[in-house]
RNA sequence: GUCCCCUUCGUCUAGUGGUUAGGACACCGGGUUUUCAUCCCGGCAACGGGGGUUCAAUUCCCCCAGGGGAUGCCA
């Protein structure tokens, strides 16, 4: 049979790293099995529950570049895929268990003990009186079918076996048992409200729409005993299950806020690109092909082995994705590196938006200058400042280069604006070739001769490279701050002899 | 408390009953370079502990420790 998998968000919180994820080796699998991916909506919680949220996960896996075979927005067989619309069929499957006596209505009142953050429930709670105490178990069904009919509020609560064991095979934890006194005490399939918990809609549906393979975080490996008691009862075939390592933050716990960014948004915004956060977080607890690091989702497609994902959690690594991010920004071309740094230059007021012809073309130009120096596009407003605004006039040291002194540089600039006021700006080869031949002449490094002009150029000791920069201003905006500078070192000159070395 | 899972460099990982335990990020050093960055070269650094099994265990088994997760009318 055709492998049939799904990602279950619930939207109830922004896509984050973890879950993306969970969708990711769900897609890699269904595609490098010539599968279907299946989304489905998980929105049962009603406390919880946002539009904005379904929102959030449209943008984000299109912007990750993923596709499902089938889901809300693209239908398909299994339709309805939200679960919120199938509210008929799982009070329905509930109520069948409760004919097969599998089930049973329990009347006891919501106990909200565990949602307090009282600490003397801690005390109760180690005193051994975990889970629900199963009150209402012996209720005659008879009776309680009246009650029920009486419309006295109810929940539905699935038998767990009070004796024995249940055990499944997990793909990569391999055979996992538990005796059934050790799982949560007849969990709640249907809310008093008449909404079924995560557990019965993940089941059903799960059965429902012929789901072969259900890829999860660990975290929920503590449901799949109650799960597979679930289908048994139907007498359903359970999916393969396989539970996938987590990930942790750096303190080794669950990755959440408080360890950084975890929000796919927050990535994006920050100008990370969609390659390099799907190629990183693929290789979070899986390997792909030895020796090799960059791959393409299409290759990871094809390579994609379910075997080869690793049981033990994996500590999300900010500066490795940076690292990732760096790689994916250098591959890019002039006019793809332009088109993704225009928002932010937008933002910053640098360029309007859209652009013009002219601003089109300068954006082009730009692009060479920073794709070595980003880390993400999120940089590049700060590095093209000195090209857009005038840059404050940084303190007269920064102008001296190293065992030099103020009159040095004040000399340097000197030259430089000669040399400038000859030179074609457009042509950067030949500017510097000048410039070259120039600090030959002087015997100095052509760095001493560059430094206090870009400073005084850029404000800053680092910058793009600086003949390309020029190209790209003003030649009276060049000299003015060439003339700032110069009056700047002049006021100064006499503090700069014993400067830093 | 109870249950479940996990354990190779700081991090992500490869790997095998006999290997100089490999790679990547980070870090350190060097080179290229007009600064920074990129790029190139080199270095540092790991099989949690204790028992077995075996001629031989990082690799197989058991125990321990440590870590993580779960224990909801949230998913």
């Amino acid at each position: 049979m055709k492998a049939r998998v799904r990602y279950a968000p619930s939207p109830t919180g922004l896509q984050h790293i973890g879950s993306v994820r969970t969708a990711l080796f769900n897609y890699l699998f269904a595609r490098s099995q010539g599968g279907s991916f299946i989304l489905r909506l998980e929105d049962t919680d009603r406390a919880r529950y946002s539009e904005a949220y379904v929102k959030n996960l449209y943008d984000t896996f299109k912007w990750l570049g993923f596709y499902w075979d089938e889901g809300p927005d693209t239908g398909g067989p299994k339709a309805p895929y939200i679960q919120s619309e199938r509210f008929d069929i799982y009070r329905k499957h509930a109520e069948q268990l409760v004919q097969m006596g599998k089930a049973y209505y329990c009347f006891c009142s919501d106990d909200k003990k565990f949602k307090d953050n009282e600490p003397e429930n801690e005390e109760i709670e180690t005193a051994g009186g975990y889970g629900y105490t199963r009150t209402c178990r012996s209720i005659d069904p008879i009776e309680a079918r009246k009650r029920v009919q009486l419309g006295q509020a109810h929940v539905i609560r699935l038998k767990i076996p009070l004796e024995g064991s249940t055990s499944f095979d997990d793909v990569l934890l391999g055979r996992i048992e538990w005796k059934n006194t050790d799982i949560n005490p007849d969990p709640v399939l249907l809310k008093s409200d008449g909404y079924p918990t995560y557990h019965l809609a993940n089941v059903v549906d799960d059965h429902l729409m012929d789901i072969t393979h259900v890829m999860r975080a660990q975290e929920w490996i503590s449901s799949a005993p109650l799960h597979i008691i679930m289908y048994e009862a139907f007498g359903w075939k359970a999916p393969v299950l396989c539970h996938l390592p987590m990930v942790l933050g750096e303190d080794g716990h669950k990755l959440s806020k408080r360890h950084g960014a975890t929000a796919v948004d927050e990535f994006r915004k920050k100008g990370y690109l969609p390659a390099a956060l799907i190629n990183y977080v693929a290789m979070l607890g899986c390997s792909y092909e030895e020796g090799r690091d960059l791959f393409s989702l299409p290759e990871l497609e094809k390579l994609f082995l379910m075997e080869k994902i690793n049981k033990a959690p994996a500590i999300f690594d900010y500066v490795k994705l940076e690292w990732f991010n760096g790689q994916y920004i250098r591959m890019l071309t002039d006019a793809e590196l332009a088109s993704l740094v225009l928002p932010y230059l937008a933002e910053a007021s640098y360029i309007s938006q859209p652009p013009t012809q002219k601003e089109n073309e300068l954006l082009l130009k730009l692009a060479p200058l920073i794709r070595d120096r980003l880390r993400f596009l999120s940089e590049a407003p700060k590095m093209l400042k000195f090209l857009f605004e005038e840059p404050e006039l940084p303190e007269a040291v920064e102008f001296i280069p190293k065992k030099k002194d103020a009159l040095f540089a004040y000399g340097m600039l000197e030259q430089a604006l000669q040399l400038l006021g000859q030179a074609d700006l457009h042509d950067h080869d030949a500017c510097e070739a000048a410039f070259r031949a120039e600090a030959e002449k002087l015997g100095c490094k052509l760095g001493d001769l560059l430094m206090p002009l870009r400073v005084a150029l850029t404000g800053t000791k680092v910058s793009p490279p600086l003949f390309h920069s020029m190209a790209l201003m003003d030649r009276q905006i060049i000299e003015k701050r060439i003339g700032a500078a110069m009056e700047h070192l002049k006021n100064l000159e006499h503090v700069g002899r014993a400067k830093d070395e």
